[in-house]
Formats: structure tokens, sequence, C-alpha cells
DNA sequence: CCCTGATTCGC
DNA sequence: GCGAATCAGG
């Protein structure tokens, strides 16, 4: 993952409106941990954590504290998978569409973390849900389209250069205009949907197939 | 199980 | 610096 500006604004953008590490690292091709390692190494204010803080600030370390950590098993692991690096669905098998089948499960979590979370991820996945209900019958049993994807739905993960921001401050939609790299490159500017990064315009591109997304 | 973010540590 | 592996709470 090349750290370009771009992206890493992005990354802020996305941060700072809220949506899950996960969340982010869909929209951006990489994983939850690379987003969560970056925003640490960038500083980015922390997000509610659903795990007990780790850190005290003083008269800390009450002799009782658990232990640390595990013996560092870290296994020289397999890196074999690597290469599927390219072709950015990864990990992505788990994600199923299951849940719309499931109507009755999502309910009781969805109220449940709306009040803990803020609402933009609820929002972008209810959003992205009818579009994938209405495809869902259309997909082929097609385990591996991974060579030649068809469609990109969502904005390219990379870009290069300096390319104009937007001037006005606050959020704005960080649809990409033209090729990344070229001089008329530039971010669509609107102001976005509430909870969104995309103007209403762009979000509705971006968020066909939530989960789904093979590029 | 699923999700979440945080941390560690080999590279 | 990066991020997979791991941890840990909901």
């Amino acid at each position: 993952m090349d750290w370009t500006d771009e992206t890493i604004a992005r990354l802020r953008e996305l941060w700072s409106q809220g949506l899950s590490t996960a969340e982010i690292g869909r929209q951006l091709s990489i994983t939850k941990n690379a987003v969560v390692g970056k925003a640490h190494r960038l500083g980015l204010p922390p997000r509610p954590s659903p795990i007990r803080n780790r850190k005290v600030k003083d008269g800390e370390t009450p002799s009782t504290e658990v232990p640390r950590r595990k013996p560092p098993t870290r296994k020289s692991a397999a890196p074999a998978e690597a290469t599927a690096d390219l072709l950015g669905d990864k990990v992505d098998a788990k994600a199923t569409p299951a849940k719309v089948d499931a109507p009755k499960a999502a309910p009781a979590k969805a109220a449940e973390t709306v009040a803990a979370r803020p609402v933009v991820a609820q929002v972008a996945r209810a959003a992205a849900v009818p579009p994938l209900k209405a495809e869902a019958p259309a997909k082929p049993p097609a385990p591996e389209p991974r060579v030649a994807p068809p469609v990109r739905p969502a904005p390219p993960p990379r870009f290069t250069a300096s390319i104009d921001r937007p001037t006005r401050r606050g959020p704005s939609c960080c649809w990409p205009i033209g090729d990344p790299g070229t001089p008329g490159f530039h971010f669509c500017g609107a102001t976005p949907l509430p909870g969104k990064p995309y103007c209403a315009e762009h979000a509705a591109i971006a968020y066909v197939k939530i989960r789904d997304r093979r590029d």
C-alpha cells in the first residue's frame, strides 16, 4: 500500500466521518489492520473502542494486572497468499450477503449498534442493501472472477500525485474525477450526504454491492 | 459466531 | 513505516 497524500487524505476523511476501520478498508481496498495501523501512526483521534482502555494514565498497574500478552508465538506465517493482493478480494470470502436473507436477525443488532456508533455505517450499509438484493439472483456461481474485473463500481484505491483538493473545508465528496495522475484530476467536492463521503450522485454509484466488490 | 478497535512485532 | 497476527470487548 503506497500511502500517498491522497490515500491518506481519504483515510482521514473517512475516519473522521466515523466509518468503521473495516469499512474504510473496504473502500480503500486494504485491510482494516492497515487502516488502524496507519491511523495510529498518523495520530488520528481514537474511536470509541469496544474493548477496555488498555493504558492507564497514572497510578496504574495494580499488581494483579492481567498478563501482558502471550509469548510471541508469532509464527513466521505463510506469506504465500500475498499474491492475491492485487486482486483486492483477499479475505472477503467470509463476507457473504447472508444478512440480506436473514432480516429477522438484523434488527436486533442494528438497534443495538445504532446507539453506540455513528449512524453512518448503518446508513451506508442500509443504502447498499437494496441494489445488492436486486442483483443477487443474477449472480452466477462464479467462484473466482479474479481475472479481468468487468466493472469497477467504486473509486480506484490509488492515486499518484498532486491534484487539486476541494478548497472549502469540511466534508466534501471525495469521488475522484478523471484519471489519477493526469492534470485535470480532482475530487468531486460537492457536499456529501450526511454521514457519507460522497455526494448523493456518487454515493449512489459507490454503494452498489457493498461487500461484494471484486475489483 | 459475528462485529469492533488496539497492540505487538517480524519484516 | 507497514500491516498480519493477535488480542479483547460487545
